[in-house]
DNA sequence: GCGACAG
DNA sequence: ATCTTGTCGC
């Protein structure tokens, strides 16, 4: 009987110890302080070399209320290995380049229902593609100390010229010389996706990444799931 | 003053 | 993001 228990998974919950302590209700000049003062905290590191599940987070807001879904994948995007979902009410507004103090409040009571703890987490927007270096996936990936990087949808910041046609075709996202991120066609004939570091992975990880995850659709497993999680409340598919 | 502006 | 209908193409 006991031997039976322990071949059983008993975790029920992941503990995430947060690396940094700060306040979220912040009015968006004191939040834009806190964001440069953590960007120097920032690693750029390969990703681990044993990775066996990567998460995809997203968060949507209906009616004054937020929804924060995280999907957790085998990290060929195969399986769906665990998810879990947070709602409350919405306690800050959209300021374009302060994204991450309106959803990590809810993506962290969300992260804490999972049971089984990702090595790399996706974001459904930006990294260093950021005014000051310091998108979402920087803030996220910092507070957990865990590898993570952002695959947007739209530009906030930079240049690029259209990369080729084809999927795999890349083109850079600039800031005069500075390399903020990759734009990375996963779709033939797709508008393209903005790839950008997080907190440690390298670029090129993530866009190697990011490409093995999207096999089929323009955005990768984890974000284009948890996406639809968040909007419905559940997985997609039969059941 | 005007345009841009992740989700 | 959210509000919304039909439509073109594989």
């Amino acid at each position: 009987m006991v031997g039976f228990r322990v071949a059983l998974q008993t975790t029920t919950t992941v503990d995430w110890p947060l690396h940094h302590e700060h306040a979220w209700d912040l009015p968006p000049r004191d939040a834009a302080a806190v964001q440069g003062r953590l960007a120097g905290q920032l690693v750029e590191s390969p990703l681990p070399t044993s990775i066996d599940a990567v998460a995809g987070v997203d968060v949507s807001v209906c009616s004054g209320r937020v929804r924060a879904a995280i999907v957790v994948l085998a990290p060929d995007g195969s399986r769906v290995l665990d998810h879990a979902v947070w709602e409350g009410d919405v306690c800050y507004p959209y300021v374009p380049g302060l994204l991450s103090f309106r959803e990590i409040p809810a993506v962290i009571p969300a992260l804490e229902r999972l049971s089984v703890r990702p090595q790399v987490v996706l974001c459904d927007g930006h990294g260093r593609a950021h005014p000051r270096r310091f998108g979402l996936a920087c803030h996220l990936g910092l507070l957990l100390d865990l590898p993570c990087f952002g695959v947007a949808k739209t530009r906030l910041v930079g240049t690029h010229d259209g990369p080729g046609r084809l999927r795999g075709s890349r083109s850079p996202l600039l800031d005069g010389d500075e390399l903020l991120g990759t734009v990375v066609r996963t779709r033939t004939g797709v508008k393209p996706v903005f790839v950008s570091v997080g907190h440690r992975v390298t670029l090129g990880d993530a866009i190697d990444l990011t490409l093995a995850l999207a096999p089929r659709y323009r955005l990768p497993e984890p974000t284009r799931l948890a996406h639809h999680v968040s909007r419905s409340g559940r997985l997609p598919g039969p059941g």
